[in-house]
DNA sequence: GTTTACAGACCATCTGTTCTGTTTTTATGG
DNA sequence: CCATAAAAACAGAACAGATGGTCTGTAAAC
């Protein structure tokens, strides 16, 4: 469908993928703020500015579309850990954790992502479209913290697990931030569970950059 | 509605409570297999074998079943720190993690609540009916925890502290399950963040039973 | 005989999808 | 360069099916 090859953006192209992207920004609002259900072709339509035609033009079905969305939001994704806010070096455990929080998981994007992933628990159709993507967004989502970050003992693995625990500890407490007591408790709750990473995940010593191989 | 001063179980109430049993029975189940949004009215019509009016009877509306549902889940919810599986004693720290993944996050109880705490997320109907007993609920099973168990610093805060990121770890869990690359792998984070759990809390020592005060 | 538990028809509304036009872009050919 | 046909992007009406909620009727319990 559209030109991977880099050869020519051509204003048909442009333009599809301009009306694309302002149906996957809808949809994204819709799913943090109406949950996936609630997500309907109609309140994206209306959201978006955009006619019922030009969505089903694109998105043959709904969970296409979210499909479509989730990758867009994967892409994302990859943020604190990929780019450092400070310009050099890498962002120290705790802050990691924290950074991931606030600026990934807890987001517009981050919540709808949630949703995405509560849906494709029962929604057969929606699971097969994103299952192999989101298999490789892990994979390569591990491999970028790896080689930043490392656990006690060296070990890849090691590395991988605590940051998957990590992240599904995030992605658990979006689904209970409207149940807990007071925001002060969701605030204690972080610091101790990115001061307990802390004891289990360093930065990886330089790599001698030259000779790597 | 139901009588709670204990005075009698009359025959009504008693019909009443089953067919309302059986009714929530359904919804569960419905819930874990088919999400929220898919939890209709005639699927679990039925799922439970009962007419539409009985169930429009007994719940005016469809926040009110989940949130009926939601009440009963919650009291199965305590489990492994009401009553450990060894008859006297409390359950170490490693076990206590696991038993509450198998038999209480990870069972069709567990999804079904998992489904409702998303709900709740985005249907403000939903969680204006469970607000409270989801708070009340959360308080008293943190006491429960914070009763058998304790951090290093023997701080009673920081115990639920832990507690609570562990259950928001194995919510979290819950919706990653469906895209971790093989079951062993889901096996090593458990065994992963359990042992990382024993570093942190441990069974509180016997509270010299007779003067607590 | 009055209240409660249940039964089932009824309905307005919404949802995903399909289908038929219309406009814009692109490819073609002179 | 322009004319023109084909294809793609978009617009919007139409529709079948499902859903939550209401309403009337019936049997059981009190």
């Amino acid at each position: 469908m559209t030109d991977t090859t880099t050869t020519k953006p051509s204003l048909q192209d442009k333009r599809s993928q301009a009306t694309r992207a302002k149906i996957c920004r809808a949809a994204i609002d819709c799913l943090d703020r109406l949950g996936y259900a609630e997500t309907t072709f109609a309140k994206i339509q209306a959201k978006a500015n955009v006619s019922r035609g030009a969505i089903t033009h694109h998105f043959p079905t709904k969970q296409a579309l979210v499909a479509a969305t989730a990758m867009q939001l994967l892409s994302n994704a990859h943020g604190p850990v990929d780019r450092p806010t400070s310009n050099r070096g890498v962002l120290p455990v705790y802050d990691l954790i924290m950074t991931s929080w606030t600026r990934i998981v807890n987001s517009s994007g981050g919540r709808a992502i949630v949703e995405i992933l509560v849906a494709c628990r029962t929604d057969a159709e929606l699971y097969q479209l994103l299952e192999d993507s989101l298999l490789d967004w892990d994979r390569s989502n591990l491999a970028l913290i790896s080689q930043s970050y490392t656990g006690a003992s060296g070990d890849r693995e090691e590395t991988e697990l605590l940051w998957s625990i990590a992240r599904n500890f995030l992605r658990g407490l979006l689904l209970h931030e409207k149940f807990v007591s007071s925001p002060e408790y969701l605030t204690r709750m972080m610091d101790r569970f990115a001061r307990m990473m802390e004891t289990q995940l360093s930065i990886r010593p330089i790599p001698d950059v030259e000779n790597d191989k």
